[in-house]
DNA sequence: GGTTATGCTGACCGCGTGGTCAAGCTTTCC
DNA sequence: GGAAAGCTTGACCACGCGGTCAGCATAACC
């Protein structure tokens, strides 16, 4: 292992930027920000202090960095829902994906939480960017399919409000839900029966008649 | 003002409570518990920060208190959920109760929202205990509406996390939903459509015939 | 092998934190 | 009026925080 494998620099500071993020998002997202410390992420991350402001300057930066991420993969989720989709299925597969993005990132979603709690001051450009001009153009789609009577008259935007508030609830209040429901953690009964209500809820909101087959 | 009125004492100690009190919820709400500072509080009410130790003795029974009152409320938002009700009327008062409180209290709602993301850690007795047995009795009352044929089956205890959830984003997420429907604030009109969504999805999911007539 | 650029980290710093307390002040009670 | 009880607060403390940096280790390049 002592020959100078070429790239070998580059190989290991991979590897370290991703145990320091992965360290920071589970830190991040249970402590706030503001109640991170980069003591404790160091910990998590298994490496001295000193190292993550050698890669990442500030906790501010190193912060930022995840959000950056967090939010590319939230924006990418869309994806199934196109004009030329048949609407409920569109739907459904884009409740399916967030169910599964907040059962396998639950640190992310906690985190996006805290930082739109707290009035999102690193994320509003984004927010009222790209996020909006998204919004904005799925909304769309849905009102096309509205005006061909293939789904319900909805306010959209508030639709997706619904949406995101019933999927990601599973990951940011999964403490809540595990208490009221007297279970260790949640697991595949619980996101089973969640995927089942909200898509009962959504699919019988959106498409009244064929909300029954759900059940 | 100088004569010694009778009471004057308790008075006083009331206002100073309630003034700290109110303070110390729109602080926590934003900052959390871990980012909110007690400076930060005493400025926020006016006082010396001393005062506020005088009253509460630490920065935790605070915010215990601040949680203790929060949980009393949000207990008693489900009693129009009773075996005699109209399940669609009781369902849809108890929406528009939630609703009210995220739109007259988003501080309230925030800070149990930063509350259980950390984990809950001074909330989990009650979750376990008051709240569950609750939701279990109101989970009952619902199964027994099922059972009657009265509303569609689903699993109770997930319906109200979906309520939850869809109503309480109003408040924990006000700045997201500002953005995305780029409104400066969230108004009479934001709320109008918010209630018209979440009673559509509810209702309609829950009574799936009687769902076009809220559109 | 030697030189340079990059990576790493223990020790340190100034600052803001939650919390304390002695001293003074005001209301209450007799 | 006077003593007791409760209230107020500026000054202070130890501590943990984010951040810095000098000095050393290691890989990369010729």
């Amino acid at each position: 292992m002592q020959q100078p494998a070429p790239g070998r620099r580059a190989q290991q500071r991979q590897q370290r930027l991703a145990q320091i993020l992965g360290a920071a998002e589970q830190i991040f997202a249970t402590s706030g920000f503001e109640g991170a410390s980069m003591a404790a992420i160091a910990a998590e991350a298994g490496l001295p202090k000193a190292n993550l402001h050698y890669y990442f300057g500030t906790k501010e930066a190193l912060y930022a960095a995840l959000l950056e991420d967090l939010l590319r993969l939230w924006l990418s989720a869309t994806d199934a829902i196109r004009p030329d989709s048949e609407p409920a299925a569109a739907l459904e597969g884009y409740i399916r994906a967030k169910m599964a993005w907040s059962r396998s990132r639950p640190h992310a979603s906690k985190l996006f939480a805290n930082e739109v709690l707290r009035g999102a001051p690193l994320l509003a450009a984004h927010l009222s960017g790209g996020l909006r001009a998204l919004v904005e153009e799925k909304a769309a789609v849905l009102r096309g399919w509205m005006a061909e009577g293939r789904m319900a008259v909805v306010e959209p935007r508030h639709l997706f409000f619904a949406i995101w508030a019933m999927t990601q609830t599973y990951a940011d209040f999964d403490t809540q839900i595990r208490l009221v429901l007297d279970v260790p953690a949640l697991g595949d009964r619980e996101f089973d029966d969640g995927v089942a209500t909200v898509l009962r809820l959504v699919l019988g909101g959106c498409f009244a008649d064929s909300a029954r087959q759900h059940g």
